[in-house]
RNA sequence: CGGAGUGUAGCGCAGUCUGGUAGCGCACCACGUUCGGGACGUGGGGGUCGCAGGUUCAAAUCCUGCCACUCCGACCA
């Protein structure tokens, strides 16, 4: 799956069906934002297709997400949307699982349904391979189509009816050995939500009726978010796990773990004031935030039940201990969005900008202009920089307009009268830095993202 | 699912109360003038008025049923 997403491409061939107008539905920030730069189509109530420019911000989401799975260990594979009633009658949760559950009859009448979570398939996989715990542990992921019926989809592709979702399940031998591929599991959502440029706060969720410490919401912070959260500020500026961290390291990890967790952080359905009390006044930050991950430690939930049991050093066959991590890389491109926006458009961050640079040729079909725009495009295809070139046959604010609306982060203007003296202007669509280099030179400061 | 609301051109809307051959802005096409922050002029194209049925000489408009979508509440990556 590693599709290659290096790419120039001129925006008069492009598809990229920008709208000036907001469509009235769109209610909030990344919503609006999403429709506006051509990012998505709403297909039906919470289904969307992916546009070209926002399908390529997605694949660059998974392809860090894949990055950061691989990792830390896990492996990838790809189970289908579609399952059998039959199999999640076995764990119990065909009739547990409600309204939100698309249930669908193939035409031998057979139940089947639109799978909302996949617990129960890989566990029928895991048992039907694995009998030793010398195969132990496993962590096997997959990025998948997911549908769950909501009641009430909104907010775009925040809260969609149809979802892509990276979901990892991790098998052990023990609850011991279960939390350390737990931790792994943490440290590789450390690092992946801050490759995203986003501040992610690991908090406390509930574990329902198995108990114990082992499930986290990764929260990111935004005024928009749905839940309310408490915490310790001090996590905004924790350091986030290095690349060569050794996933094999249990006890670096569970310090990285812990160090993680020894500060105050709850959504608001585990919020305790009085421990709230004893964060410093001006340590205490009380704000909105967007889920984008939950990691879940559920023992012998599925396991018990279903038969998926191996053997131990001691001869005795017993149930695996899972665990379930889950990111919504479908809902993260609305989350970056309500993170990083301004009045103009979006702002991506490098690593998940659907191009690196922007060359903003000011007057398309004058000679200079076009020779030199044309110069810039190759000069950036040869560093490997994803480049959009926007050769219409439009006027300068159009395209300014364009440009700082789809939010890529560097935009390079080449217009005659900079160029009559051998230089054309950087923008940084972040901060508005403009500067005006040479030709020659602007190539050298155009930073890939990824 | 309960409550509220909206469906008229790609987008945003008027027209519906009071029935009489469907309109505005943006977008689109042609030509001209423009050209460093979403230009201007002239001309043009595009609509099963959500769907079905009914009333009427005549329905976007009135009546009935249905559908879709949005917003407020309980769930979730």
């Amino acid at each position: 799956m590693s599709r290659n997403l290096r790419t120039s491409m001129r925006l008069s061939r492009y598809f990229l069906p920008t709208l000036r107008e907001t469509p009235k539905e769109a209610e909030i920030v990344s919503h609006r934002l999403m429709l506006r730069a051509g990012l998505i189509r709403q297909e039906a109530a919470g289904i969307y297709a992916w546009l070209p420019l926002g399908l390529r911000v997605l694949e660059k989401v998974n392809r860090i997400i894949r990055e950061e799975q691989n990792r830390s260990g896990a492996i990838e594979l790809l189970m289908p949307t579609i399952q059998s009633a039959d199999l999640w009658r076995e764990s119990g949760r065909y009739d547990a699982y409600g309204k939100e559950m698309l249930r669908i009859r193939d035409r031998q009448d057979r139940e089947m349904l639109y799978g909302p979570t996949n617990e129960e398939m890989i566990t029928e996989i895991f048992r039907a391979y694995v009998r030793s715990y010398k195969d132990l542990p496993l962590n096997l992921y997959h990025i998948q189509w997911k549908f769950r019926d909501e009641i009430r989809p909104r907010f775009g592709t925040m809260r969609s009816r149809e979802f892509l979702m990276k979901d990892a399940y991790s098998f052990d031998l023990d609850r011991e050995s279960a939390r350390q591929s737990y931790n792994k599991m943490f440290v590789a959502y450390l690092r992946t939500f801050s490759r995203m440029g986003l501040k992610a706060i690991p908090m406390r969720a509930d574990t329902g009726p198995i108990g114990g410490d082992l499930s986290h919401e990764f929260i990111i912070l935004a005024s928009t978010g749905e839940s309310e959260v408490f915490g310790h500020a001090d996590y905004l500026d924790f350091p986030v796990p290095s690349e060569d961290t050794n996933f094999d390291d249990h006890r670096a990890l569970q310090n990285i773990v812990d160090r993680w967790t020894s500060l105050y952080a709850a959504t608001s359905e585990m919020h305790d004031p009085a421990a709230f009390e004893t964060v410093p006044a001006d340590r205490r930050m009380s704000a909105r935030g967007i889920e984008v991950g939950h990691i879940f430690y559920f023992g012998t939930k599925y396991s018990d039940p279903m038969g998926a049991t191996v053997t131990g050093p001691d001869g005795q066959e017993r149930p695996v201990h899972m665990g379930s991590y889950g990111i919504g890389p479908t809902r993260l491109v609305a989350a970056i969005i309500e993170a990083s926006h301004d009045d103009q458009g979006i702002i991506w961050p490098a690593a998940v900008a659907p191009f690196d640079v922007a060359i903003l040729n000011l007057k398309s079909g004058d000679a200079a202009t076009d020779a030199a725009s044309a110069e810039l495009e190759r000069a950036f295809a040869a560093r490997g920089l994803d480049v959009l070139y926007d050769d219409r046959e439009e006027r300068p604010g159009a395209k300014f307009a364009t440009a700082d609306l789809i939010g890529v982060p560097w935009q390079v203007l080449v217009g005659p009268r900079s160029l009559a003296e051998g230089k054309v202007e950087l923008k940084h669509r972040a901060t508005g830095q403009r500067e005006l280099v040479s030709l020659s030179e602007a190539p050298g400061r155009i930073v890939s993202g990824g």
